[in-house]
Formats: C-alpha cells, sequence, structure tokens
DNA sequence: TTGTAAGCGTTATCAC
DNA sequence: GTGATAACGCTTACAA
C-alpha cells in the first residue's frame, strides 16, 4: 500500500504519500489494523508478544501516524495558532521574536504544532483566526501584545476558539492570559537608583494608554512615592512614541532642565538607547555622570552595556501553554508539572517576575 | 448536522466543531454534497441557479471546507515547515525574523500556511523534518542559513520532500535555492568608500568557512584588485565570531596599526557596532575620521547611523515560495506572475541583489 | 486479546 | 447538470 511512482521507485523529490500507513504495518506484522492501532493508543490491551511484533513492524517501516487522517478522526488539527508580528522599523524590541521560539518549544512539548501567520490589521487578524477555526486548521489560538483597550479578547470570546494572551486588559478577567508583572519591573528599577543615591530620577516613556507602559511608570511611582521623591522627580515624566529618535529628543529635554535627572528610566531600550545619545551628546558619560536604565533587555543594550529590565519570555510561553492545555480538544496529554507550586488549576491570569540586569549605565556607586 | 452540546448551544469556548460542514450546506440548499462540493471546485459545471442557492448557503452557514479533510482526501497539508531559529545573545541579526514574516506572507499568498518549530540541533532539525513529512502535516520545506558545507541539502535530497533553501553550498545546483548576492554586496561598498577616496580599507569579518562572509570580502577584493588597492590593504584583513566583542577587538587592532586603514567594512553590523565602539575609544568621529559599513541593516545600524547593506528579504521570501510552487502537491494555483522577467522555470538557483544603505558613518566626502 | 464495521469531511469517478 | 459511490488513514465502539 506504499504508493510508488510509475517506475516503481518510492515517491520522489516532488511527495506524493511516500509513508507507510497503519494498513503496511498492519500486514507487515500479520495483524490487524486495529491492533497496530491498540499498540500506540492502548498498549495494555495488546499481548506482550504481539506488541513486540508490532513495533519491529513499526520502526522497519518508520510508519508515523497520518496527522491528516488523526485530525479528522478525533476532529482536532493539534495545532496552535499564532500572528507574527512585522519588524518595528524604529524599535530594537527582541521580545517578539524570543516569544514564538519559545512559544515553538512550549506547544511542542504538548505534541503539538505551531502555525504561524501575517495579518495586515486587527480586521484581517480576526478573519484569519475565524477562518482557520472554522475549517479546523488551528485547535486553540496565542494572541500577544494585549494592550489597555484591546477589543481583541472579547472577539475571541466570541468566536468561540480556545485563546491565551500575553498580556492583559485593564480590565477583563474572562479569559486565559499571562503578563510580565510590568509594575515590580519598574519598581525593582526604581529601588535599584536609590539605593545607588539618586534622587531625581527622570522618566521617559510611552504615551499614557498602553497597559505595559503605563504600569512600569506605575511601579516606578509607587517606589519614588514610598521614599518621598515624587516632589523632587516632579516634571521629570516625559512621553513618546517608542523610536529612538523620541528618546534622544525628550532625552536632552530632561538634560537641558536647570535641575537636570541624575537618572533616567526609559519605558524601553529603543527609549533608553536614544537618551544615551542624548547625554553622549552632551558631554556626559552614563554611567558616571548619568544613570540610565531600559526595558526588555534587548541585544542592543547588551552593545550600549545598559542596565535593562529582562522579561521572562520563555517562562511565559510555557505558562501559557500550560493554561492552554486543559482547553485544548486533544484533552490527552496531561499538564507538564510546574517547576514551582501554584493554582494555576483555577486562574483566569497569572503574573511573572521580570529581572533587572544590572550593567554599567547604572553601575555608579553615586551621583555627583 | 452541525455539532452541538448537550444543552444544544454551539460548541462553546473548548472546541468541538462549531463549523458547518458540506452536508449542512448541502441540505439547507437543497442539494446533494457533490454539488457544493462542485460549486467551490468547478463551477462551470453547476447551473447557474443553483450556484447562487448554493452559495447562498455557503455564506448563510459561513461554511469553510474541513482542511484536514481535504489534506487526507487530496494527500496534501498545503502547509510549509520551516525551523525557527534561536536568538543569537550577541548577535544583532534581524534577517531571520524579517524571513519568517515574509514568508508567511508568502506562502499564505498561495493558499497554504506556514508551521515553525524549533531543534536544538541540525540531528533535531533533520528528524523533525522527517516527522513532519511522513506524518503528512508538512508539505515542503524552507531552509534557512546555509552554509558552504552545509549537510542539509543532502539529506533532505535523501528525505524525498521538496524543499528549498535561503543560501547555498559552495557547489550544490541539484536543489531549489534563492541567495542574495553577497559579492555584489561587497563590491557595492568597497566602490562606494573608493569612490569616496578611500585608498586603505580594512576588513572585519568572519572565519573563512561561511558561505556569506566569504562572499562578502570576494566583492570587497574584487573591486580593490580593480582598482589595485590590494597592496595598500595587505594584512587589513581581520577575522572573528559574530559578537560585538569581537568588532572591538579587531577593530581596535585595526586602528591602532601605524598606518591604519580610513575606512573598515565589517561583515555585519554586530561586528561594525563593535568597530564603532573601538573608534570612538580612540576618540576618532566615525563617519568624519574613519569610515564604517556594515552588513544587514538592522535596527542597530539605524542607532549607529551606520551605513549597511540591506537584504531584500521579502523578495527572497517570494522567490523561494515561486521556486517552490511547481512542486507542491497542490498543484493547483499557477504561479505568481513574476515582477520582472525571468527564467525561472528552469532555474535550480536564483541570486537577488542587496542594496548599500548610505548613512553617516559612511558619508564622509574624503579621508584624512 | 484480537478483528470487524463504521464514520470523521472531502472530492474524483462514474452513472443517471 | 446532478447525484450516488467510494476512498483518503485513522480510531472508537462493538463483536468474536
Amino acid at each position: 500500500m506504499l504508493k510508488r511512482d510509475k517506475d516503481g521507485a518510492e515517491a520522489g523529490v516532488d511527495g506524493g504519500t511516500p509513508t507507510a500507513s497503519i494498513a503496511d504495518v498492519a500486514a507487515a506484522a500479520g495483524v490487524s489494523r486495529q491492533t497496530v492501532s491498540n499498540v500506540l493508543n492502548a498498549p495494555h490491551r495488546v499481548r506482550e508478544e504481539t506488541r513486540r511484533r508490532v513495533e519491529a513492524a513499526i520502526t522497519a517501516l518508520g510508519y508515523q501516524p497520518n496527522r491528516a487522517a488523526q485530525a479528522l478522526r478525533a476532529q482536532t488539527s493539534r495545532v496552535i495558532g499564532i500572528r507574527i508580528e512585522s519588524i518595528q522599523i524604529d524599535s530594537l524590541t527582541t521580545v517578539h521574536d524570543r516569544f514564538l521560539h519559545a512559544l515553538a518549544e512550549a506547544v511542542q512539548a504538548i505534541d503539538h504544532h505551531l502555525l504561524v501567520f501575517a495579518a495586515d490589521d486587527p480586521d484581517d487578524e480576526i478573519g484569519t483566526y475565524t477562518r482557520l477555526h472554522r475549517t479546523g486548521a488551528v485547535d486553540a489560538f496565542v494572541l500577544y501584545g494585549i494592550d489597555e483597550d484591546d477589543v481583541r479578547p472579547r472577539q475571541m470570546l466570541h468566536l468561540g476558539a480556545p485563546f491565551a494572551t500575553f498580556g492583559r486588559t485593564g480590565h477583563d478577567t474572562d479569559h486565559l492570559w499571562v503578563d510580565v508583572d510590568d509594575e515590580t519591573g519598574g519598581a525593582a528599577v526604581a529601588q535599584h537608583l536609590v539605593a545607588r543615591g539618586h534622587r531625581r530620577i527622570g522618566f521617559v516613556g510611552w504615551p499614557e494608554g498602553s497597559s505595559v507602559g503605563d504600569r512600569r511608570v506605575a511601579g516606578l511611582r509607587g517606589v519614588l512615592d514610598k521614599h518621598d521623591l515624587l516632589g523632587e522627580c516632579a516634571g521629570l515624566d516625559l512621553r513618546g512614541q517608542d523610536e529612538i529618535a523620541n528618546g534622544v529628543t525628550l532625552g536632552g529635554i530632561l538634560l537641558d532642565r536647570p535641575a537636570p535627572p541624575t537618572a533616567v528610566v526609559a519605558a524601553s531600550d529603543t527609549l533608553a538607547v536614544g537618551v544615551v545619545q542624548a547625554a553622549r551628546a552632551r558631554g556626559l558619560v552614563v554611567g558616571r555622570d548619568l544613570a540610565v536604565v531600559g526595558f526588555d533587555d534587548t541585544p542592543t543594550a547588551g552593545v550600549f552595556d545598559l542596565s535593562s529590565v529582562r522579561q521572562p519570555i520563555e517562562a511565559v510561553a510555557r505558562s501559557i501553554v500550560r493554561a492552554l492545555q486543559p482547553h485544548l480538544p486533544a484533552g490527552g496529554t496531561p499538564p507538564q508539572p510546574e517547576t514551582e507550586p501554584s493554582t494555576s488549576e483555577v486562574f483566569a491570569g497569572r503574573l511573572l517576575a521580570p529581572t533587572l540586569v544590572v550593567r554599567a549605565s547604572s553601575a555608579a556607586a553615586t551621583p555627583r
């Protein structure tokens, strides 16, 4: 039952069906197709000796169950879908790429595949989710970069396909999400800087309304408040889109103040790098005359010896898959055991803590 | 025939089969399943009025053909597979990410899906190709980052699955490949620098044996030779792994020479950024005292105002899909028309030209 | 313990 | 022009 070319060779470079089917294995082992299936899906129901014979045939033929047939039968594709974002021209972020890779690994661990697709805009995105869901090509989705007022979770709920998000809206608790605790990250940066003696700490962030950016600054301000520094830092909070040029501009404005900050926290490495440029342009040595800290720990942060808050992306990916798993049609595989004890059985969302990576840009003992 | 929960509602958040099948459409339109299938696959064989009725039912029910059933029937998954590489810690490259996104768009254009997977090493990679191919989950593969002595193409030929590579080995012409003409890129850089009056042009590259790196330097040297500058540039060619630190070290060595180069070409932006650091550390202003040019036009190149050779990644992705298309089991869709005239019908491989993006790092009119 | 039968949704073949 | 039949490869009852 092996498909063969007219000339009798196994199907060549252009495909066909070069693989053995369950019937081939059955024939080779001298049993029925069912027994082969049982060996794979319910080994305990098969006599030891028969099992051995079948397994021998399986390896001999290199048999692998056909995914389409399984999918059709089980009404389950065992595929997770995610949109792949396009590179932001002016942004340095590698978070998305790290996440994709980590997610690929995480879904493989539960015998699923990862399907990626590009979408031009949110409508196109939802349209694709719908299509992939209705055609049965994808069982569940992962949504990336959920923002404060993101409408996609609601639309997904309406779609009815299982999904989990990396990030959360301001209010939603009606869907699965995993997020990095940006507030903690911001607080860690503030503590780090305050401990080093900084009192006038500036912030260069994104416009209000991005959940991530807002939480980062909230964490920062919380600590400043605790140390009674909000007064000294008043007016040192500037905002702009995530572009290096904005970091340069806004950083420059801060540094040109009569009482400039001795440390600047940026909402991203992209902005932070701009601030570094601005400092250098003014003859300041970052790490000595000015402390700068960014977020996301991009490769560029390494170049600039920039302290940065690193997100535990790999853990996020694993956590998302674990959250999704009970909702996957292929309920077979039991959830992977967790590293840390958890209450994941009941959770809608989960927060993971980021880590501050300290480099030279904030290593100076004390400001001027 | 719509699957329903026990309580009669359409299958809820956890899946099931919320979609209408072809039988539902047939019933709704009062025709047989075949007629519905014909409306979709051979409309000309169906009477105008019947077609309308069926199409109405299709939209009414939001019917989308089940992908698993199609795959089983047609022995074709209409899925392209590619390995997703992990982020290189010390490297700045975004080429892989751009490529993934571009490839996702390109395969969607021919009604295919893109499946990505992570692999730990080349063996794991080939193992996964094999599994994906044998299970029928993937029709064809795209291999990224083919190197001079890469054995993967040979292994793929042995596997028998259709594939195309981004990059080429030194000799192979027995498989489909698309590559960027790195030699032309190197030459363009050299011409650019020579035209600006540079005569002592250094090179900081990767160790010999990487096809990409070797070709870049070959293009460079070709132009230097043409201008009789190889003598003056003797000994200005240093090599190291693709890390910023190596750029700093090697760049420093070049700049500390008695007769230092007035321009340094790096095999990558990563190394180039290191060279820039080395120059700054010596009080040199890049773009005035020293010209630096990199490769790949990463976001970081923008930060440093670094001239860089940009690869036409999107075109590569489209070209790869076009090359693959005649070899895909789903031979239905005719190849997309090309922008430029071509001999693609007979090609095994194709070279695409990169572009030099000139920025401030090499914009200086003339060296000292 | 093993085998037989049926069906997942689709489409190609062949009657009507 | 339309509809019945069969088959793609697999697995879940059920029968032997």
